[in-house]
DNA sequence: ACCTGAACACCGTTCAAGT
DNA sequence: ACCTGAACACCGTTCAAGT
């Protein structure tokens, strides 16, 4: 029991860490103002008067893992340092699963990856592009970087349930007389899964924006 | 076989129609169970005679709407063949933006558009892909796509609000010293924001994986 | 200035009862 | 068999009041 006299004082800084707390033990489902409150012994009105709200909340929780992604050495290599900036953002982002339903909201940007993005359009115009091109290239794999986020995601989430994946069994018992070519790949799918499909799709894009 | 006891009022076709036609007309997050009862009239619990929840209630959704995916007429080149099947994906699903959420859950699987996943992998196959690279293939062109459909989701969300998108604020004013490349396409991505990426950027990525 | 309590307008879902 | 009503265990957030 606290002390009733001398409420604990709050701070944007220990909001934001209790959030992220209960994030990493309980996934974002469990990221709600009421126990970030909880968590803190404080009642959730008062989260309200350092934050403006949960979207600020993930936002601040956004950018202060973005500050803790590494600075990687990058190769002098355009091509290669389009790719090694793509994938410590990739890996980076992708510790922490739930950064997706902040992501999907939009308009958001962490200030601490700037330099990352930097890297890309810097690879990108070192090869040869068009500042126009290189934009529509960061654009580009962006795009295909929150696509492994999202499918990532979703994969882990159905691991977590225990049950045999509903989309394999689909799959797998493709009719070979409608669908030839699924059938001849149908045992390809379990593999496919469980590999990393991030590396070549990104190298396969680099090359052909580069080409 | 008799009808016995009451007869039905409602039905899993007037319950996903009715939640089609409130996902249409406010959005997504005015998708809830209860107000799909009121659209029907009837009592929140009474959905969960025909649907076991929430949950099943978008699979049904989302299967509908892949069913009405035109069935386009496909080039015979393979590469071409699986560009066309791609962008049909695409544009189907990006007629409705909701279903970014959906897809993110995971483990779900449109039966319905499998014919165009069979056009996908039989394009791989015929470039002269080996079964392995061209499940992989699917992959990596469905992780852009999903991409794609968040990202462009994403933005119509923040076009939607009305106010200057903040990343763009932030991109634009990139500290010339500290991010010299950035500050040399700064003009470009208000451009970049308007231009559609998903064909080059599709393109470059099945060159990629054809080479 | 900082925090609390009660309240509002919502959720998905369970349970028991009504027709 | 099908549906309703009340209730449970939650949300984010506003507002007025307490210290």
């Amino acid at each position: 029991m606290t002390a009733r006299g001398r409420p604990a004082r709050l701070s944007r800084a220990a909001i934001v860490a209790a959030a992220r707390r209960l994030v990493e033990r309980d996934g974002v489902e469990a990221l709600t103002m009421r126990r970030v409150a909880d968590e803190l012994g404080a009642s959730p009105m008062a989260l309200y008067r350092h934050v403006r709200g949960k979207d600020e909340l993930l936002v601040l929780l956004l950018d202060e893992l973005a500050a803790a992604v590494p600075r990687p050495r990058l190769p002098a290599d355009p091509r290669e340092r389009v790719l090694t900036a793509s994938r410590h953002i990739r890996d980076g982002l992708a510790e922490h699963p739930w950064i997706v339903d902040v992501l999907a909201g939009g308009d958001l940007i962490a200030p601490s990856i700037l330099w990352l993005m930097e890297e890309i359009v810097a690879g990108f115009l070192a090869g040869g592009l068009s500042p126009a091109r290189a934009a529509d290239g960061y654009r580009v794999i962006w795009q295909f970087t929150v696509g492994d986020l999202v499918v990532r995601r979703g994969l882990s989430q159905v691991a977590a349930l225990g049950r045999p994946p509903f989309v394999l069994g689909v799959l797998q018992s493709a009719d070979p007389e409608r669908f030839p070519a699924l059938a001849s790949v149908a045992g390809e799918w379990a593999g496919a899964r469980g590999r990393d499909t991030y590396e070549p799709g990104l190298r396969a894009l680099v090359d052909g924006l580069l080409s």
